[in-house]
DNA sequence: TTGTATAGTTTGACTGCCTAATTAAATGCC
DNA sequence: GGCATTTAATTAGGCAGTCAAACTATACAA
């Protein structure tokens, strides 16, 4: 047929540009030691089921990574009832083939894991941060004390394969360069290569949003899902996005602003200098300042913990005023909780960080005002948990990220 | 070194417990083809180049695709200057491979598109819609005859190899049933298989919104990036949200619900019975709604759409009242726009939609006002574009998924 | 002409995975 | 205890897909 019986002539083609997966799919051999790491101990005939692989095939590459020291066979934990037929061997990862840091820098205190292959901490150590802005030069000698710290913590002689570090601001995972971070002096700094020359070690850096999602995606509730949100509640309010089981960096890499979603038009002054950020009326710079005022500490130059915590007690003493100011901060919390859900509808919404004691915000009613403001008939109300825990999340996260490159290393 | 030397021994494993790609990846057939419909003409060298496969492989791909009867070779266009060496020998689809539909049902019109495998447009067809509420058995009396028509439009002798159908409501792309639709009576209703058994061929179903981010994806602005949003206005407020290249449909398979994110706590009432949904705001009959104060038309019960382009004509005579009440729905729809920029960091949005004729809605103030509302220090504003094409936008973005479908049939 | 640059094909080998047959190691039944 | 049964894992043989390297094809330039 001639093309001119064609109503519209297409030269330029048609269906997306770009490749669809990111660049190809992992090896199997990557495949199978994941899985493997992903159980704890798994036999072959289980690992040929999940992956969709011959017996044959798995025999192979087990077989090749057993001789590259890099999984190990070990006994299968026996079930009540042993079935008939040839009892399956059980494969776990040899958890000494590879040891990384991860460490978290913050303007609090900087902290660091040591994780062995399988996951397994090894050590870990928290070392308080100077509460003044840093040079890059200081910023990289705290992270070589904190690692030092938690390899100290962890025993003698771990040399580890990779490092990732997580800080707070405006990173690009990509470059590796920090573009902006609250507590340092410059900008556009290309933190990852200054490190790496520093450790001679492969460096990775992330957002500490970002590290927190894949905190809960290696080890936390996030790993059985493929598509959830984790917002973290501190100074800030952060969110990590996974989907379709990797972590979404947004455009440029950067970690999403929970924060500085608007939750009414022309509110209250959010420190960014716009007006009605969420973050104006849920972070603890907001409480504080509207503790000054219902308080009457407006005289007193406390520092904000402090201040957070009276405004707490007054609350729970049955001070009215101090309850409205939480209960508003829940509410607002609860729109944009709500937001989220709306525009993603993702499989679970974790709530994290360290300010889990002020539980008037994150209370049964913050819940299920979210799930009152948001709109999805017949459906079931998102999920929303609220995960506590230590200090170490974040450094876990970045451990999760360090792991991941030397199994890239390694595995292949 | 024994267990009992770790701090934490995780018998539990660690990392996803999910497969990160879905399934598998494409196979490099696929890929070759799909690179070639995407260029329109392009000669096995950049094939290689592009999808990093040997030229050998490209050769043996491109003999198969093309004895296949689905790619032909074809003439390059001469570039000015003719470089030395052998000329490339172009390719391109066979578009006469395969013929699929696209339609589209709405309350409004539904509307059918005839494409060829190449993505070129055969014939088209919009016909009324009914307005009032539909059987089931009805939605598929319609579907067929919209099919029919755009066939019947397209020529003779064309059998169509796929179907795909987009609908508003609550869609599961998976399960292709419809959950819930406005202008359907039934609920729950397992409309892909209906259709199926009625046409005798295959079928898939999804949400509108979706369709409009496929045909952004396949067709338009969004094929050259990865990483995009599409907002439509309309009655309501949808999105559709393409994230790696790939269609999000969110945990559900839905599209995802822009209208009803909260910019304002107890703010306008919204249709959906919730306070200060953005849609109860930006949408026609929050417009239309303000309309009856503002311009004394309480009394007439004229349609929507003859109400709001008597608010528009007013507008534009410089009646300062129906002038405020699209700058106020322009400033929140500019908060949503900010909202969907701060939790998803997209490369560009794109507004679409029949409505654009309002164009106090889109102004240049709205852009630059999602920029004002956007914190992202250091950062170029995200883009956001105007997209206005025709009727025939959903019946496209159907036509690309019949397309997708027609594709993984026929190349595998 | 002949040289050179670029595009595309042919050949042979290799990798990775699969099917099918075989071996291994347990239980249950007689 | 011995043997059938059952499930796990391995081995053997083969096929599909890809690549490197050598080769052919087709243009322009000198």
């Amino acid at each position: 047929m001639p093309d001119t019986d064609l109503k519209t002539e297409d030269l330029d083609g048609c269906g997306p540009l770009l490749p669809e997966q990111d660049s190809q799919a992992k090896s199997n051999r990557r495949q199978v030691f994941e899985a493997v790491r992903a159980s704890g101990i798994i036999p072959r005939v289980e690992l040929a089921r999940q992956l969709a692989l011959s017996p044959a095939t798995v025999t192979q590459i087990t077989t090749e990574l057993i001789e590259a020291g890099l999984i190990q066979e070990s006994e299968l934990p026996r079930e009540g009832d042993s079935p008939r037929g040839r009892p399956p061997v059980g494969l776990r990862v040899q958890a000494t083939a590879a040891t990384v840091v991860g460490i978290k820098i913050s303007d609090r205190s900087n902290s660091a894991v040591v994780l062995d292959m399988a996951g397994n901490l090894l050590g870990s150590a928290t070392l308080p941060a100077p509460p003044t802005a840093r040079s890059t030069e200081e910023v990289l000698s705290e992270a070589e004390a904190i690692i030092q710290a938690a390899l100290d913590d962890a025993g003698p002689g771990i040399e580890p394969q990779t490092i990732a570090l997580g800080l707070p601001g405006m990173v690009d995972f990509i470059t590796g360069r920090v573009l902006w971070c609250p507590f340092m002096e410059e900008t556009d700094v290309p933190l990852r290569d200054l490190l790496q020359n520093r450790l001679h070690r492969p460096v990775r850096i992330d957002n500490d949003a970002n590290l927190l999602a894949l905190a809960e995606l290696w080890f936390g509730e996030g790993r059985a899902l493929d598509n959830f949100a984790v917002v973290s509640i501190e100074h800030g309010l952060g969110m990590g996005l996974v989907i379709r089981n990797q972590l979404h960096r947004g455009g440029m890499g950067h970690g999403m602003e929970l924060g500085h979603t608007k939750v009414q038009l022309d509110g209250a002054l959010c420190r960014c200098g716009q007006r009605g950020c969420l973050e104006a009326y849920v972070a603890d710079y907001a409480l504080v300042r509207e503790a000054h005022t219902a308080l009457n500490l407006g005289h007193q130059s406390t520092c904000a913990d402090v201040m957070l915590e009276t405004l707490y007690a007054q609350a729970k003493d049955g001070n009215a005023l101090a309850r409205t100011i939480f209960a508003r901060a829940g509410r607002y919390l609860a729109a944009g909780l709500a937001n989220v859900v709306t525009l993603y509808d993702p499989a679970l919404i974790l709530l994290s960080g360290d300010r889990l004691r002020y539980d008037y915000l994150y209370a049964e009613d913050v819940l299920s005002e979210t799930h009152a403001l948001t709109y999805r008939p017949g459906r079931p109300p998102t999920p929303v948990e609220i995960h506590a825990w230590g200090d170490l999340v974040w450094a876990r996260g970045a451990g999760a990220l360090a792991l991941d490159f030397a199994t890239e290393m390694r595995v292949g």
